[in-house]
DNA sequence: AATCGCTGTTGAATCGATTCACCCGGGAGG
DNA sequence: CCTCCCGGGTGAATCGATTCAACAGCGATT
C-alpha cells in the first residue's frame, strides 16, 4: 500500500454536529432519526448544525452498526442489449423510489467473471441480489448464495430451487407465434438461431415442438438451426434454409436480432420476408417497428420484468418469510408486416 | 410444496477465521492483505480457516477504517437511451477491471431528483462521482461537490470549473455533417430537434450556424426545430417542414432517434429519406445502419466515452493532484444512404 | 552474560454511526 | 414530605475490519 498523501479533506461526522449543537452524540443520532424522545427544540438546534456544518450522513458506516446497506446488486450479462438495459432501468427506477441504491455488474455471459460479480457483491455487502444466471451456474451455487443475501432471479428456469425469480413467459409467447403462423396455413415452419446450452432457447424451442404436434405437424429436425445469437447467424441460417428439399414458409426466430439477420439473408436472395417467408421474432426490440418489412415479434415488457425483480427483493427483504414468487411477465404477439398473409 | 426455511446464517467475521487459525484478529488482517511480515505458514493457515468457514470480507467494514469503498457512482439521464446504455457499459466495464463497483442512478434530466441522488451517493460513500448533469445544474453546485469527491463530468461543457471531464465532440462532428451537405449543394438545410435547454443541442446548434455562415448561407430560424428528444418528435416535425413556402432540402437531426421520427414522418407523406430529402443524423446507434435507408450519421463512441469517464475517475483518485483533463472523443461522419447525392 | 537486532505476532485504538441501559430533575399521587 | 413516574438525554458498547506500537523469542554479537 502506498502511503499517498492525499489532501484528506475534513469530514465533519455526527460528532462535530452534536457538538456544535451542545449535545452529546447519541441525541444527535436520535434527532437526525426523527426519534419522538428527543424534544422539538433539540431537534431544530441539531438541523441547524446539520446544515451549518455541512454535514452528510454516513450510510456506511450506520450499516455497520445496523446490518442494512440499502444497496441492491444487480447482476445481469450484458447491457449493451437493449433489452437488458430496459430492465435495468426499471429495476434502478423502483429501488430509487424505495431509497435503495444499485450496483451494476456485468457477467458478458462468463461463468468466471459471474462467479467473482457475486463475490464483490457479497464483499460490498448488498442486502440483496438480483442476478441473471449463466446457463452453466450449478444450481448448487444458487442454493449456497441464497443462504448468504435474498436473492432473485431473472430467468423462469425451474431449478428446482426455492427461490423468487421473474421471467417472461416463453412458453406462451412461443405457442401464439407458432399459433399464428399455423392459422395462417403455414406447415414447414422453422427455428431459428441461439444454442443449445442456452435455458432459455430451450424452452422455447420445447414450446414450439409442443406447438407443431398439437397441430399434428410432423417435426422435423432439419428446420431446426442452431446458431449465434446475432445478425449475422440469422443471416448464416438463410442459406441453410434455402437450400432444403422442401424449404419452410415461415420461420419462428429466437431472437429479434436474428430475425433482422434471416431479413438481411433473404434479401440478399432476392426474397423478402412477409412475401416469400412469414417470419417472427421475439422481443420486440425498438427497431423491430422499424425494419423493411416491419418485424411480427413475441412482445415483451423488459422494464417491467426490473421492477418486478426490485419489487420482489425489497418484499423478500422486509417480509423474509413471504412465500417464494414466481412471476412470469406475459408477453404477446405484435403482427406486423412480417407475417403478412402469403398470397 | 415444501416449506423451505431458509437458514439465517449468522456471519462469519474475520475474529471467527482468527479463531480458528488461532492467531490474533490482527494476524488474520494482514496474512488475507498479503503483508510480508506474516509467515506462509500462518497465512496459509488462515487462508484455509477461510476457506473451511466460508468468510467473506466485508468490505463496507473495512472501508470505515480505510475511508476507501471502491465504489464509484455514475449518475446519467436515462437508461433507456442506447447511448447512456453503451457508455454505462463501458465504464462498468473498466471499473470492474480495477476492482471498483459501479451505484448507479437516473435522474430523467430532472434536476430535483439528480440533487436527490447524488445526496445519495455521497451517503453511499462513493470514492467519486461521474455526473451527467442537467442543464440547469448550478455550476456552484458542482464546484461545492467537487470538494467532497473527486468528479468527472460528462459534458465538454466548459462550466469554468477546473473540473476533468468528458464529452464528445459536437463542433466538430456538426461541422462535417453540414460541410458534407453543403457541398452536396444543399443550401436550405433544417436543424430538427431537441430544447433549447438543452446544452449539448446548444452546441450544436452553435455549430450549425456557424457552418452555415462559413459558406454565406443565410439563417433561417423557421428552419431551426425545436422538439422533445423522440422518433415522435422527429416526425412530427416533418409536417411543419414540408408546410414550408420554401422546404428544406436537407436535415440535420439533433440526435439519431429523432431522424428515425423525421424518415416516418416523411414515409407517411410518400417521400423517403435521400431521396426527397438529405438527413443526418447524430449518434449512430446501431440501428442507424439498419433502417431502409439506412442513416447517415454524426458516430461517437458512447462506449469509449464512459471507459475514458471511468479511466480520469481512477487517474484522480490515485494522483488527486494531476492535472485536470478534459477528454474530447473525436466524431466522425458515417456516409450511408440517407444523404445519397439527390438527382 | 548482557545487549542487540530480527521475525512474527498481538493488544488496543480507530473509523462513524446506532442503540441499550441508565440517569436526572421535577410534577403528580399518596 | 417522600415516592414514583416520565420526558428528555447521555455514556458506552457495538458493528467488522485496519493499523501501529509494542512485544516475545531467539540467534548473533560483544
Amino acid at each position: 500500500m502506498t502511503k499517498s498523501d492525499r489532501p484528506r479533506r475534513q469530514k465533519v461526522t455526527l460528532q462535530h454536529v452534536a457538538d456544535a449543537a451542545s449535545v452529546s452524540k447519541a441525541t444527535a443520532s436520535l434527532a437526525l432519526n426523527n426519534n419522538p424522545r428527543i424534544s422539538e427544540s433539540t431537534r431544530q438546534r441539531v438541523l441547524e448544525a446539520v446544515e451549518s456544518l455541512g454535514y452528510v450522513y454516513n450510510q456506511r458506516a450506520a450499516s455497520l452498526r445496523t446490518q442494512r446497506s440499502y444497496t441492491i446488486g444487480l447482476i445481469i450479462k450484458d447491457l449493451s442489449n437493449p433489452f437488458n438495459a430496459e430492465l435495468t432501468s426499471g429495476a434502478e427506477s423502483h429501488l430509487a423510489e424505495h431509497d435503495y441504491s444499485l450496483v451494476l455488474a456485468t457477467t458478458d455471459d462468463d461463468q468466471g467473471k459471474q462467479t467473482r460479480m457475486i463475490q464483490t457483491m457479497l464483499e460490498r455487502d448488498v442486502d440483496g441480489l438480483i442476478l441473471a444466471p449463466t446457463a452453466s451456474t450449478p444450481p448448487a451455487a444458487l442454493q449456497r448464495l441464497m443462504t448468504y443475501r435474498p436473492l432473485v432471479l431473472l430467468t423462469p428456469y425451474h431449478t428446482g430451487l426455492e427461490v423468487d425469480c421473474v421471467g417472461m413467459d416463453d412458453e406462451n409467447g412461443t405457442a401464439r407465434a407458432l399459433e399464428h403462423l399455423i392459422r395462417q396455413g403455414h406447415r414447414r415452419i422453422a427455428f431459428v438461431g441461439g444454442f443449445d446450452t442456452d435455458l432459455t432457447r430451450q424452452r422455447r424451442l420445447q414450446s414450439y415442438r409442443h406447438s407443431l404436434q398439437r397441430h399434428d405437424i410432423a417435426l422435423d429436425p432439419a428446420l431446426c438451426i442452431a446458431g449465434p445469437v446475432s445478425r449475422r447467424g440469422g443471416y448464416d441460417a438463410v442459406s441453410a434454409l434455402l437450400r432444403m428439399a422442401a424449404p419452410p414458409t415461415a420461420a419462428y426466430c429466437y431472437s429479434d436480432v436474428i430475425a433482422f439477420g434471416v431479413m438481411l439473408g433473404l434479401r440478399a436472395s432476392g426474397m423478402e420476408a412477409g412475401k416469400d417467408l412469414a417470419l417472427i421474432g421475439f422481443d420486440d426490440v425498438p427497431e423491430a417497428a422499424l425494419w423493411h418489412p416491419s418485424l411480427t415479434t413475441v412482445s415483451n415488457d423488459p422494464r417491467g420484468l426490473g421492477l418486478n425483480a426490485a419489487q420482489l427483493m425489497l418484499r423478500r427483504i422486509s417480509t423474509p418469510d413471504a412465500p417464494i414468487s414466481r412471476v412470469i411477465m406475459p408477453s404477446r404477439l405484435i403482427l406486423r408486416d412480417s407475417t403478412a398473409a402469403l398470397v
